[in-house]
DNA sequence: GTGAAAGCGCTAACAC
DNA sequence: GTGTTAGCGCTTTCAC
C-alpha cells in the first residue's frame, strides 16, 4: 500500500476541503456543509458565494468523512458473488445496481471466484468499509459468520439461494416448479427416458430443480431416476463430456433437462452433429437460444437483482419485522428443442 | 436517507470501536491500532490480549476512518461503464476486479446506462468517495472534467477507447487491424460486395473498424464503400432490421462484417432461414459462436480489464511518467460463416 | 514496546 | 440564516 497520496509525493496541489471553501467564501464551515446537505436553509446569496468558491477550489465533498459520524448514512451497498463471468450473475448485479442508483446508493462488487474461503474474507472487507447492506449469492456451506453483522443492524439479503444458518431476506426462483414443468412438457411429448444433467451442481438450486424433475416423473409412476441423473461438481469434466457420456451409454435418454445454461450449451455442443438429437430443455435463457431454437425455463435475472435491492432498501428504511423470501416465477419458453418427439 | 443506523433505531448493540477493544484489553488505542497495522512492533502477548478482546466485541476495523487521515491509503478503485447488459463490459469488469483483488483493492462499479450526462454525475459520486483511481469506458464526447482530478493525483485509466480531451492511460484493441484482417479474409474467399454493419455505432471503436474495413477494400481498388456501410445510432432500429434491409436491397452484399456482437447476432437472426446466407464475420466473440459456426474477430475482454487494472496499480505506485496506451491484439477465428464463397 | 495528544473532513447539537 | 463546539474511529507525531 502507498504512503501518502500520489499528489503528496509528486507535489501536486492539495485537494480542497470544506474548511478551505469556507475560508475563501468568508463563511463558516457549517454553512458550506449546509449548502451541500440542506441547501434550503441557506440564503441564495450565500449559496452562490459558496458554490463559486467551491468551484474555484475544485472542491468535492468527502463522502467518507460524512459517513464517519456515528450512525452517519452510508451510501454504499456491497454485493458478493461467485464469479463475474457468469452471465446470470452479472445480470443480477445489473439489476441491483440499477435499482440502487435510483435511490442514491453505490454498488460495491466483490467476487470470490466461487471459492468458499473467499466468501468470508470478502465479506470482511466489505464490512470494514461499512457498507449499508450486504447482498450476496451465497456459495459456502455456512453463512453464520454474518449473524453478528445482522445483529449490528446491517441488512443481509441473499440472492438465488437462501443462506445457511443465517436469517436473512432472500430472493429465489421457483426452481422446483420450473423443472417440474419442463419435465412434464417432455413427458407430454412422449418421452419417458428423461435425463437430468448438471455440472456444477450448486447445492440449493440444483436440489430444488432435481426435486421438480423427480416430481414430474413420479406422477407417471417413474420413481427410479438415479440412472438418468448426472449431478457433478467435477471441475475437470466439461458439460460437453457429461452429455456425451450419457448419450453414448447403452440405454441413452431421449430427452434431457439441463440444470443450468452452461450445461445446456454443453449438451448443444455434444449433440450438434447428431442426426436425431435428444429433446432438450435448459434452465436459464441465453442470448442466442432463439436462433438455436432451444427451449428453456426462463426467468428474469435483472428483475431478481432489482427485487433483492428493493428488499435491501426496505430493510434499511425499516429494520424491524420478519425476514421475507420472495419467490420469482419461471416461464417455459418453447422454441423447438423441447418439443421434439422421441427418436 | 436514514437518520442513524438501523442499530440505533432498533436499539441493537452498538458496533465496537478500537477504543472499546483497547479498554477491554487494558491497553492504549494505539496499541490496538498497531496490532492491525504493524503487528511486528507489538509483543506477541499483547497481540493475543488484543485479538481476544477484539473477537469478544466482534470488532471490525473501520476502513473509512483509516482513509480519512489526509493522504491515508484508499483501497477502492472505481469503474464506470456504460450499460449493464453488454457481456463485453462485464468481462472487462471481471478482469479488473480479479487483478485488483489480488492487490488488496476493492472495485466499485457504477453504470451510466450509456447516457452522456450520467457519466459526469457518476464520476462525481466516485470521486466523492475518494476512490484511489478511476477506470472507465468513456461514453460522452468529452472527459475534460476529469483533468482536475488527474492533477490532484487520481490516476484515470480508460478502457476500450481513449478519453476525449483527457490525458490518461488507456487500453484499447487493435480495432483497425482486426477489421482489416476480417475483410481481407472475405476478399480472399472471393467476395467483392462486402457490407459493414453496426448499430449502435459507438464513435471510436467503430471509426477504427470501418477504417480497417475500408483499408482492405482499397487494396483491391474499391474506394466507394458508402453504399455498403450501415453505421446507425438509431435505438429504434434493431440490428436484425438493419441486416434485413441491406440484404433485401436491389444489390445485396454477399458478405457482411458485423461491427459488434449484437449486430452479429442480429445478422444471424435475419439470415437463419436463408438458403444461401451471406458470409459473415463478427467483431467480438460470444458463447455459442462455435455452435453456430460463426467466424469472429476475437479478443480477450478479461485480459483487457486486467491490463487496465495493472496500469492503474502502476500509476498508483509511481504517478510520474508519460501516459501509456496499450493496444491489445485481435484474432480472426474461422468457424465457417466467414469462409463461405459468394452465392 | 507502549502511550498521550492532536487532527483527518465533515456534521449534529446547540447557540446566536 | 448563520456560527461554535465537539466528536465520529482511526492514525500520526513524539514522548516514555
Amino acid at each position: 500500500m502507498s504512503q501518502g497520496t500520489a499528489a503528496d509525493r509528486v507535489g501536486l496541489q492539495q485537494r480542497a476541503t470544506l474548511d478551505d471553501v469556507a475560508r475563501l467564501a468568508g463563511v463558516s464551515p457549517k454553512t458550506v456543509s449546509r449548502v451541500y446537505a440542506d441547501r434550503d436553509k441557506v440564503s441564495p446569496k450565500t449559496v452562490e458565494k459558496v458554490l463559486t468558491a467551491a468551484k474555484r477550489l475544485r472542491f468535492r465533498p468527502n463522502t467518507l468523512a460524512r459517513t464517519l459520524r456515528r450512525g452517519g448514512p452510508t451510501t454504499t451497498i456491497g454485493f458478493i458473488m461467485g464469479e463475474l463471468q457468469n452471465p446470470f450473475y452479472y445480470r443480477v448485479a445489473a439489476g441491483i445496481e440499477h435499482e440502487l442508483a435510483q435511490h442514491g446508493y453505490t454498488l460495491v462488487v466483490a467476487t470470490t471466484d466461487d471459492s468458499i474461503e473467499g466468501e468470508e474474507r470478502v465479506a470482511d472487507t466489505l464490512i470494514a468499509q461499512r457498507v449499508a447492506a450486504l447482498m450476496m449469492i451465497p456459495v459456502g456451506p455456512d453463512q453464520s459468520y454474518l449473524e453478528g453483522e445482522r445483529h449490528l443492524g446491517t441488512p443481509v439479503i441473499t440472492v438465488d439461494r437462501p443462506g445457511r444458518n443465517l436469517m436473512a431476506d432472500a430472493v429465489v426462483l421457483q426452481n422446483r416448479r420450473g423443472a417440474y414443468e419442463a419435465t412434464r412438457s417432455l413427458i407430454a411429448h412422449g418421452h419417458r427416458k428423461i435425463a437430468y444433467l448438471c455440472n456444477p451442481a450448486t447445492v440449493y438450486t440444483q436440489d430444488e430443480r432435481v426435486a421438480g424433475y423427480r416430481d414430474a416423473l413420479a406422477e407417471i409412476g417413474i420413481h427410479e431416476t438415479a440412472h438418468w441423473e448426472r449431478l457433478l461438481d467435477d471441475q475437470d469434466i466439461s458439460s460437453e463430456e457429461v452429455a456425451r457420456e450419457i448419450l453414448g451409454s447403452e440405454d441413452p435418454p431421449t430427452a434431457i433437462v439441463a440444470g443450468n445454461n452452461r450445461m445446456c450449451v454443453g449438451v448443444l455442443r455434444a449433440t450438434r452433429d447428431m442426426a436425431h438429437p435428444p429433446a432438450l430443455i435448459g434452465f436459464d435463457d441465453f442470448d442466442t437460444a432463439d436462433i438455436l431454437e432451444v427451449s428453456v425455463v426462463s426467468h428474469d435475472a435483472i428483475e431478481m437483482g432489482r427485487r433483492a435491492a428493493q428488499l435491501a432498501l426496505q430493510r434499511l428504511a425499516d429494520p424491524t419485522g420478519a425476514t421475507t423470501t420472495i419467490e420469482l416465477p419461471t416461464t417455459l419458453v418453447k422454441r423447438g428443442s423441447g418439443e421434439r418427439p422421441p427418436a
